[in-house]
DNA sequence: AAGGTAGTGTTATGTTATAACATTACATTA
DNA sequence: TAATGTAATGTTATAACATAACACTACCTT
């Protein structure tokens, strides 16, 4: 295979991600689902590196590379829609707290948030209490974002 | 078709199901997933309606049998896992409630436990505060089971 | 240079889910 | 009873999500 970076020079990545240099099938996904912004599935992501880098990835080596950043926290499987999220790792001080996650189900935004250390406490007491461990590192809540919440009432009323 | 109801007959179904009659696919498609005890996928379904009632199922008529049943509360589908689990539909009083599911991650074992009131009302408010609104009816937990978590324990001390 | 480890390429296949459209079953009422 | 509407089902195909398996390459270590 060619070296691509000829390829991907034009895009600007910033310092961070290039410091991963070799793998540059990484570090072009990574970029790639940072910059759409939003929670892709791999297939989604495939066809978005296709169309903003005009490089062509393989299902295998987009879910390898996906792993891999889940390892490492940088990116989080939202497991109830079968997405990926790039993660703001910066906003997230504390590794061991839960996030959050609320999925619009209309129109996939993704909004996160932290837990109080009293909520995440109680769920924890309900699972031990129930002979269980937790294994968890993320709630995914399904829920209606605003804009869509309007949207909804207002052809409601139309109607 | 010919009528399959001469081949479930030996089926121990229950007088609530029965009295849903005409419809015997949805019939015997619950009773597989009651009678299985646990979270299956549809085709996990499938499969264990053809050794237990000696009956094909397409996935089709699987999927929407799930369906129907998700839509009156009988069934829940576990998004996390993309299983189905029949819903013991008496254990919870109030449908209005928040069931908080325990999988185990190891194997597939699901617990339901309630949500104290204070802290869906925590979580509830966190929803708010990001401008979302709730559209969710469960909260799957990602756990390990008391055996599976023994079994790995011990796993450990022998290696 | 030899050997190890991590990463990649490639093909195939497994698993989960739905689209689309034809057909059937059955209740309603003309 | 025939016509009609509707809910359910059958059937085929395909979309969408994910991994197995194995060969090969790149690069580091000694």
């Amino acid at each position: 295979m060619a070296n691509f970076c000829e390829k991907i020079n034009h895009v600007d990545v910033d310092n961070q991600e290039r410091s991963m240099h070799p793998t540059n099938n990484r570090q072009l996904i990574l970029s790639g689902l940072k910059k759409s912004g939003k929670a892709l599935s791999a297939y989604e992501l495939i066809d978005f590196c296709k169309a903003e880098f005009n490089y062509v990835l393989h299902p295998m080596t987009v879910y390898r590379a996906l792993d891999f950043f889940q390892g490492k926290q940088l990116v989080h499987k939202l497991n109830s829609i079968n997405k990926y999220l790039a993660c703001d790792y910066n906003t997230n001080a504390d590794k061991h707290d839960i996030i959050q996650f609320l999925i619009c189900k209309i129109c996939d935004k993704i909004d996160e948030v932290n837990i109080q250390k009293a909520t995440l406490d109680d769920l924890h007491n309900n699972v031990l209490h129930a002979g269980f461990h937790f294994a968890i590192s993320q709630l995914e809540m399904t829920c209606i974002c605003k804009s869509c919440h309007e949207k909804s009432s207002s052809l409601m009323r139309e109607s």
